[in-house]
DNA sequence: CTTTAATTTGGCTATAATGCCAAATAGCCA
DNA sequence: TGGCTATTTGGCATTATAGCCAAATTAAAG
């Protein structure tokens, strides 16, 4: 690898890296559908408020969320509508594993 | 989040989470040309082959390569087309993030 | 100006990931 | 068999991540 390609794939690492958690994976697809306040989020997640917090600042960090300020609430939004699809492929490849467990027990 | 969508959640993320490594990226984009033996792998990240050969375990466990046996080598192939689609958007991501920083700029 | 609600930040501990070395394994060939 | 090549595994030190608490920030009200 070359110190450009490297440079090339860090970028990209680190934009799947901060999809790489559950909890983060959750909120992105709720946010897909509109908008939400950290305090909404943090009900839908059901952990600590400062967890969500450092969770949606880990999101914006990468580029995938933004937020717009309303009074007290801050309110993320999804930048990038093609992060639906790319999941759409981590989903195909658990169908494939679970299809494939299946015929080890049959 | 219920259990089940946690399961579900967390299913997704160690997906994800195997994919968040700039060595493992470079390779999955190299396999998606054709599939490559360990030693050719080694020789094109230019890393320890220790380290590859356990980066490419990381993919088989997650289910995204498969292996296959010729003598004494290992031949590691992509199992999932749709890897690389789901990589363009992190290429997208990137581009947007590099526009933003520009505007900073002038 | 004090209070209150929403959010972020600092700090700390526990856990996981990374990358290298040494050693083990597996398959070919002389 | 013995040696050689390719690969994996075990172990260990280093670094990064996760999640909680306490404290700081920010903005709206009263």
């Amino acid at each position: 690898m070359t110190l450009k390609e490297k440079a090339k794939y860090q970028a990209r690492a680190a934009i799947i890296k901060a999809l790489a958690h559950p909890t983060r994976l959750f909120m992105v697809d709720k946010l897909s559908e509109k908008p939400y306040c950290v305090c909404e989020l943090t009900a839908m997640v059901g952990d600590d408020i400062t967890t969500v917090s450092k969770h949606l600042t880990v999101l914006k960090n990468a580029g995938l969320v933004a937020v717009e300020k309303k009074g007290t609430q801050v309110f993320y939004h999804l930048k990038l509508p093609c992060i639906m699809g790319f999941l759409s492929c981590a989903e195909e490849t658990m169908k494939d594993r679970l299809k494939e467990q299946n015929k080890l027990f049959h």
